[in-house]
DNA sequence: CTGTTAGCGCATTCAC
DNA sequence: GTGAATGCGCTAACAG
């Protein structure tokens, strides 16, 4: 039995309906070779053949089969991402500005999410390999080292997102953790507080968490303050946690007076807690949150917290992968800001 | 020049450092069509063979590269997904359930995003098949014929999400937005509200919205109420266009005592506009969202709203996905359940 | 400028 | 059961 049917204009076609390179060809008179060319904008083709090939593939709506383009030519362009989980604004945000950049410059984006386990990272980063990824944009610096040596053994780039820290990686685009972590340290104690306590997501395998827990504790130190005094929880990103973590906060003594809390999810949730306890924000206790989500500006109060551009990482991710490597000479890394906005959340310690 | 370099171990690699069946197969001492056989689960393979071949694939930490496969086998166990947006949790919650069912699947994921616009849609729904896709997730009944029409005779299974329409598409799996809209009718009726507006979302190329407008309405009409009385104020989902939208409606006469709002974003700036208006929540009005998103639960009142399940959503298509459409028998809907979510923001009718 | 030729890596038919 | 041979649709080298 043959796979192809004859047509009744005598054209051949493959039984789904789709058409091939050979079907634009036989169209246009020429071979599947010229054809080709046209089609990849080679210049050297002929003014009239170049038109009535270009004419064949538009009233045959010819679409290339990109999986025998890759098998010859070794070229996807096709990028893969591993990210935490799509279940949190600040992911999805940097994913959205990342595919939409993406398709403009012609490539296609395959995601995979890891729900922050480094093992998991690692068989996403097998399967998308498998699927001729030629770069694949990653969250943070921290990996298993097999997960970053099987990429650089495949030739696949390795794009960090959420940071500044390239090590294994071959490119970074983010901001400095440990920088804003301070930040906030210096901000807090400007206000004059002095019992401070964080609620931190979890460090483990999540170096931007470890890294905005650390600078925080760094800030304070160099502003006379002992870390060891300095209560920190860690839990997931979840609203519930910020609620369990602050009421345990407000259990010890003396109460902190300020709390900077890893992500707006955990601060929303300590709002929560506060605002159903009786505890007056920031009349009793200061709130800082990270990541300037949608909720920092609805929670009553409104939260001071970090804002982090994540839709424009992703873009510049997107554009960063668009160049070839050997354009950029060895390690790229480009630093967006990262900025303070003060709302309702804060103010000076209480005397 | 060879494209190929013969490592000291004798065996012959690309350059890249890939490994591919031929390497299997010949650590495994046999054929590649052995080998071939065994990695995809063909029975008629003896033991001893079959187990060295294993053993040979992890040992080399062989990844079919699926370029080949899928030409070879006219299969590429690759999916689409054209959404509005990411940057919208009720969409992410969905993709991030597809894409996990989907990866425990076996198949991969590729998105796209559409902006809300039908002929951003179709564009999209191209690239898709150029990749190979042989399914596409699709946000809504409503698009535009020839995206339908293209995709159909591509070969190109379309499932539908957030309706339970299929209409031209092959298996739909969402909710009745219709009957959502009703049950508000009903319930803000039994509080016996008289005064009633809905601040939608965009209708245009959006069946979701329009059909929870007109299924309000019409709830409202059965129970007596003319739709004329009833003031609707489209908007694109977004906090400020809730803001604004709400202040339109306070500064009508007479006000309305109960909003209906066609998304939780919509409800929440509205809630925002209320609280820093000296409006009461809901001793003045009473506000309903849509969707039970996070913020749902964080604004001040909490808000009531309907719950919709959109990570099961997007788990239950990767299901259908995996399943050939031959199995079912033509058209394949799958209506998951709402339900309301009474919380703080509503009441009774001011007297 | 254009056509002919030769595979990319794999699944699968056909012999054995 | 197993191996050799074939070609999926396309691009790139090589001739002409």
């Amino acid at each position: 039995m043959s796979s192809e049917e004859t047509s009744s204009d005598g054209s051949t076609r493959s039984p789904a309906g789709v058409v091939r390179l050979r079907d634009v060809a036989l169209r246009a008179g020429c071979s599947v070779a010229t054809a080709s060319r046209v089609l990849n904008g080679n210049n050297k083709v002929g003014k009239a053949e170049r038109e009535r090939v270009l004419a064949a593939a538009t009233q045959l709506g010819y679409v290339p089969n990109s999986s025998a383009r890759a098998l010859r030519s070794q070229s996807t362009r096709l990028v893969g991402a591993i990210i935490p989980t799509l279940d949190h604004a600040i992911y999805a945000k940097m994913v959205d500005g990342l595919q939409e950049q993406l398709s403009a410059l012609g490539m296609s984006l395959i995601i995979n999410t890891s729900e922050y386990d480094l093992e998991r990272e690692k068989t996403q980063a097998r399967i998308l390999v498998g699927r001729g990824v030629e770069s694949i944009v990653l969250v943070g610096t921290e990996h298993d080292p097999d997960t970053t040596r099987y990429l650089r053994d495949a030739g696949v780039r390795q794009i960090y997102t959420y940071t500044c820290v390239v090590d294994g990686g071959d490119a970074a685009v983010g901001f400095d953790n440990s920088a804003a972590g301070r930040m906030i340290a210096n901000y807090l104690r400007d206000l004059n507080h002095e019992r401070i306590a964080m609620i931190a997501g979890v460090t483990k395998g999540n170096d931007r968490a470890r890294l905005r827990r650390d600078g925080f504790l760094e800030g304070l130190e160099a502003s006379g303050l002992s870390a060891q005094d300095v209560f920190v929880i860690e839990a997931p990103y979840k609203i519930e946690n910020g609620i369990h973590a602050m009421q345990s906060l407000m259990q010890t003594y003396p109460r902190p007076t300020a709390v900077f809390c890893g992500s707006d999810i955990l601060a929303a949730g300590a709002v929560k807690y506060c605002n159903s306890h009786g505890i007056r924000i920031p009349g009793d206790v200061s709130i800082v949150g990270f990541d300037d989500l949608e909720i920092a500006e609805l929670v009553d109060p409104s939260l001071t917290t970090v804002h982090v551009p994540a839709k424009q990482m992703g873009e510049h991710a997107a554009r960063m992968l668009s160049k070839t490597p050997s354009e950029k000479s060895g390690h790229d890394v480009h630093e967006l800001q990262t900025r303070l906005i003060v709302r309702e959340s804060t103010g000076p310690a209480p005397a």
